[in-house]
RNA sequence: GUGAUCGUAGCUCAGUUUGGUUAGAGCGCCUGGUUGUGGUCCAGGAGGUCGCGGGUUCGAAUCCCGUCGGUCACCCCA
């Protein structure tokens, strides 16, 4: 038998009409409040993620898709959307400024395990060209709207980790101070030294905590101009009332990130994040745009969310074509919708089926009658008992 | 990349310890009948390269090796 490739996923059933849903109330969050919807290519040349991402990066360095196609060019299935948003953004729009919103696949090689898949789906937003503090707040807000949207209560943290510079002299801070205290870490952040030190801070290791729990804190390090852009984003969000936490230590996996950097979890599980990324165009040789943006893992909120879709299924029966025909005219003609058997089979077979979809109605168009069959109420079919009923 | 665990019918699983006719069950599916305040009941039927490949053996679902896939954890991340 040909079995599925490693670490995609078939969405069916439930699982897919929570992916409706979460479709819907994404366009309901983003793209209804003008974000505007792009779907871009899968396929990207490598290039744009090496000079985005981070050679050095864990996405970069073991996890991209990647492959020579036929004109010999160096192509990967995109691990994620900022950099084509991006990309697109000044390849069209470049002295513009835009909101995006996108939802698509991505594809990263790793190993799979709960809310980890090699093949994903992101929804995402972002703010590109000349912006500013409000900018990330109204980010902040749409994502925070959408997730309640989603019946969700999803816990956001913030951090700031200043400017690409002043990062820099933090980490060789940080640097030298594990280098100091190597001796009380664990083995994997040792082999993080001096590679990808600041993600030291992202082990969940309980024999480092107490190492990094006294590391130098971020914020000695940045200029006031900085600090003070956080305080004011913190000023803001206090204002709107929403609620956050600070957290120093939240260090996210890619490299073109300042300033702010915020993740949305809930539970033990990170649903979405994002932050801000004034040189990200620059480093792609692509001008000077600013921007800002979020990205939700889909896969995931389809994992966390419950949903129940609250429309009223009907379903047609009958093994007469011309009956259904009659009936189905008229629903039609009214804008109703409904689920017709998948074959003529008996109208007992029928009436089963109906009752396996779950439909909230069953229509007989042979003695013209709606039943319920969950309580089995009967009664006359015309179009004004149903408009009753549903 | 590392580790644990699983893989037999569409689904859930028994059978693997201790190798032995033609590989089973329940549910589901199809056909016919029954019921008609319709989900019941009866009869019949279809459906399996036992994940895949190799090895041991007279003989492998069963033992050994490899491999692919699922689940979970580490790592990393959405």
């Amino acid at each position: 038998m040909i079995e599925q490739v490693k670490g995609t996923r078939n969405l069916f059933g439930a699982e897919s009409e929570k992916y409706i849903h979460i479709f819907n109330t994404f366009c309901d969050a983003f793209v209804d409040y003008g974000y505007e919807l792009v779907e871009l290519p899968i396929l990207e040349h490598k290039e744009l993620f090496i000079k985005s991402i981070g050679e050095n990066s864990e996405i970069v360095t073991k996890q991209m898709y990647e492959f020579k196609d036929k004109g010999d060019r160096s192509l990967v299935l995109r691990p994620e959307a900022t950099a084509s948003v991006v990309r697109f953004h000044n390849e069209f729009f470049k002295n513009e400024s835009k909101k995006y919103a996108y939802f698509g696949k991505m594809y990263r090689y790793e190993s799979p395990q709960k809310n980890r898949y090699r093949e994903f789906i992101q929804a995402g937003a972002e703010l590109i060209g000349t912006i500013d503090d409000y900018s990330e707040l109204q980010l902040l807000k749409s994502s925070i709207n959408f997730l309640e949207k989603l019946n969700i209560k999803a816990k956001l943290n913030i951090n700031t980790i200043g400017s690409i510079e002043e990062r820099k002299l933090y980490i060789k801070e940080l640097e030298s101070y594990f280098k100091k205290n190597k001796n009380n870490l664990s083995k994997e952040s040792n082999e993080k030294i001096g590679k990808n030190t600041l993600r030291i801070l992202d082990s969940n290791d309980p024999f480092d905590s107490e190492i990094i729990d006294l590391a130098p804190v971020i914020y000695q390090y940045l200029e006031e101009d900085t600090l003070d852009r956080y305080e004011n984003l913190k000023h803001n969000l206090n204002n709107e009332n929403i609620d956050f936490v600070e957290n120093s230590k939240l260090v996210r996996g890619l490299d073109y990130y300042n300033d702010l950097t915020f993740e949305f979890s809930y539970k033990a599980t990170v649903l979405g994040g994002g932050g801000r990324y004034d040189k990200l165009a620059e480093s792609l040789n692509l001008g000077n745009s600013t921007g800002v943006g979020v990205a939700f893992g889909v896969d995931r909120l389809i994992n966390c969310i419950n949903y129940v879709p609250s429309t009223k299924k009907i379903m047609l029966i009958g093994q007469n074509i011309d009956d259904i025909k009659s009936v189905s005219k008229k629903l039609d003609k009214s804008g109703v919708k409904y689920f017709l058997p998948i074959r003529k089979s008996k109208e007992n077979t029928q009436y089963k089926e109906a009752i396996k979809n779950n439909v909230d109605y069953v229509i007989n168009c042979t003695e013209m009658t709606i039943k319920n069959p969950k309580n089995r109420e009967s009664f006359e079919f015309n179009m004004r008992n149903l408009k009753k009923l549903i």
